[in-house]
DNA sequence: GTTAGTTATACTACTTTTGAGTATAAGTGG
DNA sequence: CCACTTATACTCAAAAGTAGTATAACTAAC
């Protein structure tokens, strides 16, 4: 059994409706038991996920089969993610047992569920701002910023040394976007493992629990310099490093509907402009400017339109559009930055 | 035991030597036995790689402990590729053996091997165009694309449907960029997997050979369509999938000098500008503008100089610059693609 | 059935970034 | 001294991006 690991498969599953990222959230819901549904609202979220068998021939193929099984949704475009092994995940009771962890992000069309009578429990569509509040600056900088960026600011003062004390507030001004930078909407991530560092999320209080004989992986058993109390609790935690991975989740979306027409993966068959729009600004968590943004989708050649018109939007009705599956073909690369010289062809 | 897997770690150790792109081997070298100098060469090298354990604390540290074990080269920037685990790799002897692979991609500042007496093989850094050689566009189209771009032209011919003729087709145009569609040099992956696909890489044939009971993985026991004379023999061939591990490598690298600093992780501390340009160049195996590469280096503020100037280079002397370490800090997101509205922030 | 509000779409003026190329400076080897 | 290499500084036009304004076509409320 040494050196023999048992590999976990989780997914997030990401879907946009009514202009909301949603995220598929399995709620903890031991049916059995006649649990009070304050109780069950207390558990946290888990994603979908399941042990990867030897009769799964891809690994891909076991995500796409666990997902179903326990949510009834199937999935269209897959991509793995980031393969986590630290020796951090510690299934309580069986000691030693290390478990690898291999994340998938997954784009899905609609949010439906098909209930199913749950062995797991419920799997829910869920605001994914709703574990990270801070993440959504579409009607400006969110509110529960202003606590974080005062403690974070008091971690940085609290350094031992003055190198110590640069190194934090560097990191903090690249996370959070202090001073004269910018925040970025990619960086989240970043800003999750900063807050999971310095204590300010639930988990990594509930994680020094679970720690036996100093067998962190994340941190070696070092303190987290907030005290529990102070931790945020405005974004709401999720089961093992579920939220770390629907963090590198978000993090990849964001970077990727820059350069790769993913958006259209979320999009129904067809859309208005302004649906798309507000579709990409629920995922980057950002307003974009209007006409910019039509020009750009527009010189892409990204869409085309169906020739059809929806009305009864309360405005002007608009064009449908249908995404134009050729510029799957079409791009080369979008988005080479190198000046190339012409002269490199024979 | 079922459900528990054994999981290979894998590096692709890059580094740029000489304004060439340099990949760490082990030459396959049973030096027990006192093979010829001949066979030893006919055999394929491999990637440093080795077994997880469970005494590895991180996925990282144990890939670090197996490159140095093995080839004595000590690594500084790491980073998780992709997780291969199709069960596509068959141990020789030990059947159903199942093994994840988790591939990485590190760069070194110099290409210096430390002999080591070695139990596995021996460690030599090799040209890494010496597996790819169509990837090299630095002095025009490779002659090698000439014969290429033949047998894929009569595999989309010999097409059996006229829509499977039409699908071949696009996917040949846009990784080989025929036609209206350019060139990609970060499309390594993408054509790897078709000259696999279509057999004209050995490998394809050799892998067909190793499959008992139609366990394939990748293509579920398919004959290629090309015989294995037409296999191109230009590339040299490595053990199991490690030619595909260092085809996603360079494709990674290739994407990511685009938007993130990462070159410098391979050059020495002081360097002139050229220098960092033909490190580029040999990266993404193309030519660049020269003035223009030196204007976006500098309007992004990416070095500084050292002060120094080195002469003795056959021309004019040039200043030495170093890598400006703060643009890592920065720089929020180089490459926010994204018209974000001003009216964003509250 | 007019008016306020909403959504869609076209057009404009300006700035910044690229792409391609030329000119000149400062060394080396013979 | 001359041919050759390398370095560095400019120029100029085209393309892409930024920030708006103006107008058109609907819905809902009064």
């Amino acid at each position: 059994m040494r050196n023999h690991f048992s590999v976990d498969l989780s997914a997030v599953v990401v879907a946009v409706t009514a202009d909301e990222p949603k995220v598929l959230a399995i709620r903890a819901d031991d049916s059995g038991s006649a649990s009070s549904a304050a109780l069950r609202d207390a558990l946290p979220d888990a994603l979908p996920s399941g042990r990867l068998e030897s009769q799964h021939r891809t690994l891909e193929a076991g995500l796409r089969s666990w997902v179903e099984r326990q949510t009834g949704q199937s999935l269209g475009y897959v991509e793995q993610l980031y393969t986590f092994g630290d020796s951090n995940r510690i299934i309580s009771g069986a000691m030693e047992q290390r478990v690898l962890s291999i994340g998938y992000l997954a784009l899905v069309r609609e949010a439906r569920v098909t209930h199913l009578g749950g062995l797991v429990g419920e799997a829910v569509w869920r605001d994914w701002y709703r574990y990270f509040p801070w993440e959504d600056w579409r009607n400006g900088k969110p509110a529960i910023l202003m606590p974080i960026e005062q403690q974070l600011k008091r971690w940085g003062a609290a350094a031992a040394t003055k190198d110590e004390r640069r190194l934090r507030e560097e990191r903090l001004r690249i996370a959070f976007g202090q001073r004269d930078i910018a925040w970025s909407d990619e960086r989240v991530l970043e800003r999750y493992e900063l807050l999971y560092e310095v204590g300010l999320v639930p988990e990594a209080h509930r994680d020094m629990g679970e720690i036996h004989r100093g067998r962190s992986g994340r941190d070696e058993g070092v303190q987290p310099w907030a005290a529990a109390e102070d931790a945020i609790t405005e974004g709401a935690i999720m089961l093992g490093d579920h939220r770390r991975v629907l963090a590198t989740a978000i993090a990849r979306l964001r970077g990727k509907i820059k350069y790769r027409p993913v958006v259209f993966e979320l999009m129904p068959p067809a859309f208005r402009f302004l649906q798309l729009q507000r579709a990409v600004e629920a995922l980057a968590g950002l307003r974009l400017h209007k006409s910019n943004f039509r020009r750009l989708v527009e010189s892409q050649g990204l869409v085309e339109e169906t020739g059809e018109v929806e009305a009864g939007t309360g405005g002007r009705p608009a064009r449908l559009l249908r995404f134009r599956r050729e510029v799957l073909l079409d791009r080369p690369a979008p988005g080479l930055r190198l000046p190339v010289a012409r002269g490199g062809r024979a």
